[in-house]
DNA sequence: CACGGGATCGTCT
DNA sequence: GACGATCCCGTGT
């Protein structure tokens, strides 16, 4: 059962809410350290410049940082979070529209082995890809993937499509961690796969 | 199970 | 010089 890369147009829609719930169910695959991880994604938040308080990219602010959400969708922005974690984000939409989803928690496929080794644990449990900060660990990813491109041939991680999660299987609720984000704190932009059980725990 | 704190450093003021 | 889009471990219940 051969599974197809998400061709560009997928990231260029510029609902980037749209877009987060669509990339649940979708499998991300990293090749990286000679080793090829893959995992389904099951919970994601969306982050949606200028108007979102908690987004980096709030009043389309343009620092080095911030840099590659103003690129094409597509793009990596991964960042380093409280100096131990990093985090990794898909841009979505045209160029200038600085858009991004969050991936919040992965469910393992291929690659097992390698996750547990990453993270330094014996026995698959919900902890090993959930979470932000311990999901981008188990897949190696780390700052040094910010800016490449998920459409490139050769890139080092990428998106595979899958059917479609339907509607009624996503939870909403609020995102996470973003407390000083005032009106837009409660705004439900963080998406999960009901029944599953690898997400990062509940709020 | 709910809190509380420490780790640790790039980024922005 | 302050502060994170987090995680893990310790303590108390």
């Amino acid at each position: 059962m051969p599974s197809k890369r998400l061709p560009q147009h997928f990231y260029l829609n510029p609902d980037v809410v749209q877009v987060s719930k669509q990339l649940l169910g979708k499998i991300l695959v990293s090749n990286i350290g000679a080793k090829v991880c893959r995992a389904r994604i099951v919970e994601t938040e969306a982050y949606r410049a200028p108007e979102d308080k908690a987004s980096h990219a709030y009043e389309n602010k343009r620092t080095n940082r911030t840099q590659v959400m103003f690129e094409r969708g597509g793009h990596v922005y991964v960042y380093l979070c409280y100096g131990v974690h990093h985090l990794f984000n898909v841009v979505t939409g045209p160029e200038e529209a600085a858009h991004a989803v969050l991936l919040r928690g992965l469910e393992p496929i291929d690659g097992l082995e390698t996750m547990l080794e990453r993270r330094g644990m014996n026995i698959a449990k919900p902890q090993l890809t959930a979470g932000p900060g311990v999901l981008t660990k188990a897949m190696g990813i780390t700052k040094e993937h910010n800016g490449i491109d998920l459409t490139k041939k050769n890139s080092p991680i990428w998106i595979e499509d899958a059917i479609d999660c339907p509607q009624d299987a996503i939870l909403a609720s609020p995102r996470v961690g973003v407390d000083y984000a005032e009106e837009c704190t409660s705004w439900p932009w963080r998406f999960r796969i009901k029944e599953s059980k690898w997400t990062s725990p509940a709020k």
